[in-house]
DNA sequence: GTTTGACTTTTTTAATTAAATAGTCAAAAG
DNA sequence: CTTTTGACTATTTAATTAAAAAAGTCAAAC
């Protein structure tokens, strides 16, 4: 019954990315989880050894869905820079979407300093950044831009836009959630970043 | 006696800025300040109604010293590209000499949440903002770049430039004081990125 | 105008306990 | 043999309080 039991784990996993994108991970528990599905605790530990395992898979499940929707965008774009301005705003819905979960920023709400969660994020950068080095030697074939040590100026675009994003978002009251308007003043601010950094590697 | 008083009020700067930088505001009380001065508290606090005042003035002097230096830079320089290069490293000098104070980022040692910290922090943000449009401004004016909408550009770069810095930071293992190699990275990047964003200005 | 000893008030820290939550296990059900 | 569960234990977190430290005051003196 192997089949049965993969399906149950995506079913615990549905209830889950639930409650964390909306009560955040330390504000869910997993007799929280438990009934949601009416289940017994003991069940779901049956499933998933300890609550950290159950929050990896979330995640897991997270960044598939993003690198989906990302390599499809940087498939069907026919330029560069059409391809990184929908990246960020695929990178806006996902943020936004799980902010809760407060992926990827400073530990405020969660211990994301276990390893096996630091070890996921990094590996997440670094695959996010290999398909944007692509991207640019794509771009780099094509005759869009000029760039030798293409893997450099991924990892800098890449530190770039991210830390613009927290820069900004940074200026803002510190609240539980932050402003629709500090999305978009991050997504506006990132776009323009691109044009000028796409410009300064055409010649 | 109003000159002696002033010129006690900066003795007593004197030693705050140093075990502020030391030790950091929270870790430095309004006793030892007066025991290095070898004064009593009242007679301390005669000279600053309150720590905050203390402190204030204490980033007040920093900041002062960071602009009689930027400026420097900005007057002296040929061209934007050395300029920024040389703010970059101004920047580099100063935030690593006086991180103890954690001026500028999360209050993760301090209560910068006091609205006086709050604007002047702003406010020297804006400040910094002006002379660096004024910087573009006169690259424009030489032919060395071209832009409209100067004062966007430029906010655009500083909070890039300041954002690839948190992020960079940010990837390091959170210590009490980061290391030396952390800051090194900053600046690489930090001026790979100008070099990058001064080129797309340049069409 | 400046300084201070002795004081009060406020804020931090440490210690204690209570409560919540993570995680286990032996037994039972399908 | 796989899955489920009631009843349990072990850890972690949150609330409470007491003690200590630090901020800030004031009347008196120099």
């Amino acid at each position: 019954m192997i089949e049965a039991a993969d399906k149950k784990r995506e079913l615990i996993l549905d209830k889950a990315l639930l409650r964390f994108a909306h009560f955040g991970i330390n504000k869910t528990t997993m007799n929280d989880i438990a009934e949601d599905l009416a289940i017994s605790k003991p069940s779901l530990y049956y499933y998933f050894p300890d609550k950290i395992s159950l929050v990896i898979a979330v995640a897991e499940r997270i960044f598939n869905e993003f690198f989906t929707r990302l390599e499809h965008i940087i498939l069907k774009s026919a330029t560069v820079q059409e391809a990184l301005n929908e990246t960020i705003e695929l990178r806006k819905i996902f943020f936004k979407k799980y902010f809760m979960l407060h992926i990827g920023d400073t530990p405020s709400d969660m211990n994301l300093n276990h390893e096996g969660i630091k070890a996921l994020m990094q590996q997440t950068r670094e695959k996010e950044n290999v398909l944007i080095k692509d991207l640019f030697e794509t771009g780099i074939k094509r005759g869009e831009l000029k760039a030798n040590e293409s893997k450099q100026i991924a990892e800098l675009y890449m530190d770039s836009i991210i830390g613009l994003g927290m820069c900004v978002m940074g200026k803002q009251e510190k609240q539980l959630m932050p402003e629709s308007k500090g999305f978009e003043e991050v997504l506006t601010k990132q776009k323009a970043l691109t044009e000028i950094f796409l410009n300064g590697l055409k010649n």
